[in-house]
DNA sequence: TTGTACGCGTTATCAA
DNA sequence: TTGATAACGCGTACAA
């Protein structure tokens, strides 16, 4: 009796060779194609496959064989569900997505910080690379998970020390600009929405002695005070148009220390911040010029268009990707900083005279 | 020479278990905890693990033995980026991978389309099994080759034929429900905000003869016309705010035709409606009702809290990671509808008096 | 252009 | 509790 007798087993590619009377080696030549065959060798395997019902080389034993996946995996310090939720994320994903497509890449959805033991996790997951996102501590310890593993790592965002290309921007100096365009329309009394200062921060205002351990959050702040130093700073919970409505309502609160001006760290912020200007009866910009930092559309937020730091998240993405390819043929990437392009909207203008 | 001499090579279980001087087998046992070992045996084979730098199995010829990846592949129709951009995608995203974690699997990312022919796609990728979301005709091709490969599928939103399990919602008794509560409410005149009614569709009004692929917005018009046969209908070109903002100004634009009420097939629309109605001049709800559909949270909204109709889009995404898990077992996994619950917000109200 | 031979690194099974 | 054996399914030098 011949094997396919035992009925449940699957075809391989040596039943296939038998069938079509070849050498496994030319059968599996046929479908990476790696080699020049003859039509007629060609066909025959093809055929035999298709009676067979083999649909191709098994990913598993090919990528064993390989030494690779053609996976990358993506990890977030967040549930994944709300990781999605940051347009700016949204974009970096498609950007990365673009640039593993040509490597023949896929890319695998992990939180750094399983719930549950019986995780998939970075540990047991058959990566050809990582990205990490946002390495704010919690992370440490996938970065050392994966370093352990010998994989290649990129960070985006986020202080992974020495050794490990990252890809950011220049936060500092893109929010200094925006301040210096409201200073240089005469605003003095600025309040500042920052990001969250950590990563179970509730909002509320800062004060000097807050620590700020996210990077973007202190950078982005560091560039607003560089301007006006005496700004002060209301931290969110998250770049929600909420939490920026809220936040809005805060500094808006008493009439006699209401700004002039508001930069948010988001662009989601500060079209929440706008609402809450609506709602508290000032016109932007008439009485409040508002700034935001990202560059996305939001949605709904028509007519008004944001003065704001466009950063170029799908690029950030893409070249996430491109460090990843790089460093999987061995060449060791580098780390690349973003540089935000300033861009004037209808939210900002002329401080309004004193009263 | 031992063979850590060749430097470059990576250290496999049978190196530990050398240089533990226990066999391979007992090695391996004591990292995947299958069988009891002494603790005398434990300790040194982890000693000899860390003095190699050897961190673990290789996930790729774990995943060959066993017979799993541990990897679930999700398949999308639109480009990754967009795909998150919809709560509800995400929400099922995100109860996706609750579901799969115990399972030990990840989510690895697909578009069913792959742009260059080099792609990761559904032939190559190493899945156990896979969900595929919102099968409308382009999707089918996917469809055929992972059925080819004999992998397990699970289909959200979408009709898969057959014997394909497929999650998915009651939509038409949904949607017939906020119908008949605008019409307990005296609203006559009705108009109706659609999903896209194909898949490549620009936004504009429909007509009797407008075919209508997609199934989900089929279901849902159909029960809004079971209480409303005269209602006509826009279909947006996706399911965001400025579209609903769209559809709400057409709707809006003819005083004399105006309606009292907008069925709005998902809660995005609603929220551009809304926005539209108040940039119309119209209150909400006291000028125009507006449903919404899906009960998440739109970010921005408040002070209004759309009537609408709750679905369970977490569940969903967890009963589709339950449905692979059982077919991963061999068992068959059944198709499952769920209910939507009717919530009444404050953006219905009683009809306006006749002027 | 095709075939031979071997190993990729692990784990299930069974016997000791 | 441990060990020997045998695949898992494939790709790729190398020789023919």
């Amino acid at each position: 009796m011949s094997r396919q007798d035992t009925g449940t087993r699957r075809a391989t590619i040596s039943d296939v060779a038998r069938e079509a009377g070849v050498s496994p080696s030319t059968a599996s030549v046929v479908f990476s194609g790696k080699t020049p065959v003859s039509d007629a060798t060609r066909r025959r395997v093809l055929d035999a496959a298709s009676a067979l019902g083999y649909t191709g080389p098994d990913p598993r034993a090919a990528s064993l064989r390989r030494g690779r996946s053609g996976i990358v995996g993506v990890v977030f310090e967040e549930h994944l569900g709300t990781a999605f939720l940051d347009p700016v994320k949204t974009l970096m994903m498609d950007g990365l997505a673009d640039a593993v497509t040509p490597l023949g890449a896929g890319l695998l959805l992990l939180r750094d910080h399983e719930p549950t033991g019986s995780g998939p996790s970075l540990t047991t997951a058959p990566l050809d690379a990582a990205v990490l996102i946002g390495c704010s501590g919690l992370l440490r310890e996938s970065l050392e998970t994966v370093k352990a593993r010998g994989i290649p790592v990129v960070v985006i965002e986020g202080d992974a020390g020495d050794d490990v290309p990252r890809i950011g921007l220049d936060n500092r100096e893109a929010q200094r600009q925006a301040a210096s365009h409201l200073r240089a329309l005469g605003h003095r009394e600025i309040a500042i929405v920052t990001l969250p200062a950590r990563v179970d921060w509730q909002r509320g205002w800062l004060h000097d002695d807050t620590a700020v351990t996210v990077d973007v959050t202190r950078e982005r702040l560091a560039g607003a005070l560089d301007v006006f130093p005496d700004a002060t700073a209301y931290a969110a919970a998250g770049s929600f148009i909420d939490e920026g409505f809220a936040a809005g309502r805060e500094i808006f609160a008493d009439p006699d220390r209401r700004p002039t001006a508001v930069i948010a760290q988001s662009d989601l912020l500060a079209a929440g911040v706008i609402r809450a200007a609506e709602e508290t009866g000032l016109r932007v910009p008439e009485d409040v010029s508002v700034t935001g930092f990202d560059g996305i559309v939001v949605d709904g937020l028509a007519p008004y268009e944001l003065t704001t730091l466009v950063q170029p998240a799908t690029d950030k993405g893409r070249a996430a990707g491109a460090a990843v390819a790089a460093m999987l043929e061995g060449t060791p990437a580098a780390s690349i900083r973003f540089t935000c392009t300033f861009r004037e909207g209808n939210t900002t203008g002329p401080a309004p005279a004193l009263a």
